[in-house]
DNA sequence: TAGTTTTCTGAAAGTTATTTTCAATTTCCC
DNA sequence: GGGAAATTGAAAATAACTTTCAGAAAACTA
């Protein structure tokens, strides 16, 4: 089942309906491997789209991460961002503070330690968070 | 040097002046060992000092942190903390999102892996923030 | 598939957390 | 102590969401 069948089986099961800019939306977020905010997605689809509105785009991207299509990252700079989730893949991020560049990585040894210490407090992983700030290569040189 | 002095040296160094009210704030922050957002703390101080005011807290919780005394964190509930930096020691947190308990954790071992992605990138780390998010003892008991 | 019910949408207003402004006050450096 | 420069608290401003609401669209129902 592809994503956008997921979507609209998520949809039916909570009861929503399928809306013309659901999809748009859906079709957007997905054709990219951007970190997009609210703000830049809604931008990207006022080109082809002038009509559609900010909170339909937001609470969209809502909806995407409740089911689990997308994941929804803060780094802490004021503004959420959302991650298509490809399945069986998990990563982690490097963020450069000073270009804003973000890097993914991915290191199964952390997981099996973050399991290690889960059970060391009897406490049950839902989801986490792994982000490394500092300079890219680029601005490291520069600096 | 004690921490109070750091940051007085911290102030000189920038130009800014040693108030009482920073003062207080300072100490407030430090004889705690609580994960305080700026409401929170703004609201102990005002037990004792009603005349203090939000946004002197803030500023006061944003030079903390820039002087290295204080490490802002967030846990995506849309709030910032702050947390007092005890020299020597680093910790990541748990947090429940039941309950929102805060569990801290060492973890020597990811650290060491950290390095390592770095390296993998190019990447030189300024700080990192790692947080497992899910259910503490009590509330997977619960649920 | 027409009618009815329910959910959606977009614009605008409302929130919430944080940041800035500004006039009065307080420091710090002679 | 005098005066420039920074600080304070209250209030206004911002920024990023979130909610409201009336008209529009989808899904159900007979």
């Amino acid at each position: 089942m592809d994503r956008v069948a997921t979507f609209n089986e998520f949809l039916r099961e909570k009861g929503l309906k399928n809306t013309s800019q659901r999809m748009l939306i859906l079709e957007a977020f997905l054709n990219s491997d951007s970190h997009y905010s609210t703000e830049d997605l809604y931008l990207k689809l006022r080109q082809d789209n002038p009509k559609i509105g900010y909170a339909t785009v937001h609470r969209t991207l809502k909806l995407l991460a409740e089911s689990g299509l997308a994941i929804e990252l803060n780094f802490g700079d004021g503004q959420a961002r959302f991650e298509p989730v490809h399945e069986a893949e998990h990563h982690d991020h490097l963020v450069c503070t000073k270009c804003g560049l973000i890097i993914e990585f991915e290191e199964p040894r952390v997981e099996a330690l973050q399991n290690e210490v889960a059970k060391r407090y009897n406490f049950m992983i839902q989801s986490h968070r792994h982000e490394l700030y500092g300079l890219c290569q680029d601005c490291a040189k520069k600096a």
